[in-house]
DNA sequence: ATGAATACCTGAGAGC
DNA sequence: TGCTCTCAGGTATTCA
């Protein structure tokens, strides 16, 4: 499911209703989603009791909760995958249909990881606080203060692959998924098999500005819901969705000529592009 | 270095 | 109705 934009609105809510609370309790109903906890789920339960969030952080679509406990600066790191949601609920709430893991906190709610496809997980990071040690190897993403759209350009250059291709590679910048790649692409008027290698400055210039753009936008309308998999900690969808030109509008008129969008089996994936914008690259080079 | 294939999963919808 | 098939916002690992 989630892109950077909605793992921002998550953190965001994270941030409003559980930094403060103290976890009472742990209940692990699905063990798979422990997967990358590798002490197990009952080291994951015992090591979460009476431990009090202090932030809630982001780097691209990872988020984790600063724990402290005067001793260890560890954090409950998340990867929402696919189907991820955090949800906050009174206890009294009835369990919803994919709850995976429930943290008790000391107002009387409870912070619900549900996940359909267990594509996601939680973990405790030890000494992650700052920044769990498992994703240092996750670039910054484009919402970062420290971002460096230079040394992105730089990077992306000494590249020799697909555009799109780098641009999901969470190595080279962080938080760009199908959805918002497709549609910074088609922003700037790219095909997503042009050389990376071979993009002028100003086009890469313009896909930075655009990734950033985008993203920024779809933050700014709750992020990008196409059913009920992808909602905020309140169980809400968002409204980007209404405004996307490319992805999903195989078919429909591309908003800028008029042609219609065609749909590219890629990365066991679709892409979706308009055929006149974004001309498909004809020797690879460019 | 690059990228293809695979593994990890559930469920909705289409077509028969 | 049920069966099979395809598709879906992602990441990590292994192998060519």
């Amino acid at each position: 499911m989630p892109e950077l934009p909605e793992v921002e609105v998550v953190r965001r809510g994270l941030e409003d209703h559980v930094v403060g609370r103290t976890i009472t309790a742990v209940d692990v109903l699905e063990p798979r989603s422990l997967r990358r906890h590798l002490p197990g789920p009952a080291d994951f339960v015992a090591r979460l009791r009476a431990r009090t969030i202090v932030a809630a952080r982001r780097r691209g679509k990872y988020l984790w909760l600063a724990l402290d406990d005067d001793v260890h600066g560890d954090a409950v790191l998340c990867h929402l995958g696919m189907s991820g949601q955090m949800l906050i609920s009174d206890a009294d709430a009835p369990d919803p249909r994919h709850l995976r893991v429930r943290l008790r906190l000391d107002d009387g709610r409870e912070l619900r990881f549900c996940d359909q496809r267990i594509f996601g997980g939680l973990a405790i990071s030890e000494d992650g606080a700052v920044l769990p040690p498992e994703i240092t190897h996750i670039a910054r993403d484009p919402l970062d203060v420290a971002f460096d759209p230079g040394g992105f350009a730089t990077s992306l250059r000494r590249r020799q692959t697909g555009v799109k291709r780098a641009l999901l590679d969470q190595t080279l910048v962080s938080g760009v998924g199908n959805i918002y790649a497709d549609e910074a692409l088609w922003r700037s008027r790219l095909h997503y098999a042009r050389n990376t290698r071979h993009l002028r400055l100003r086009e890469i210039e313009s896909l930075v500005g655009h990734v950033t753009d985008v993203m920024t936008e779809a933050l700014a309308q709750g992020g990008t819901s196409f059913d009920a998999l992808y909602v905020n900690v309140n169980g809400q969808s968002g409204y980007f969705d209404r405004s996307l030109s490319a992805y999903g509008q195989e078919g429909r008129p591309c908003p800028r000529c008029g042609t219609p969008i065609r749909r590219d089996a890629f990365m066991n994936r679709s892409s979706f592009t308009c055929p006149r914008c974004q001309p498909r690259p004809r020797n690879g080079r460019w």
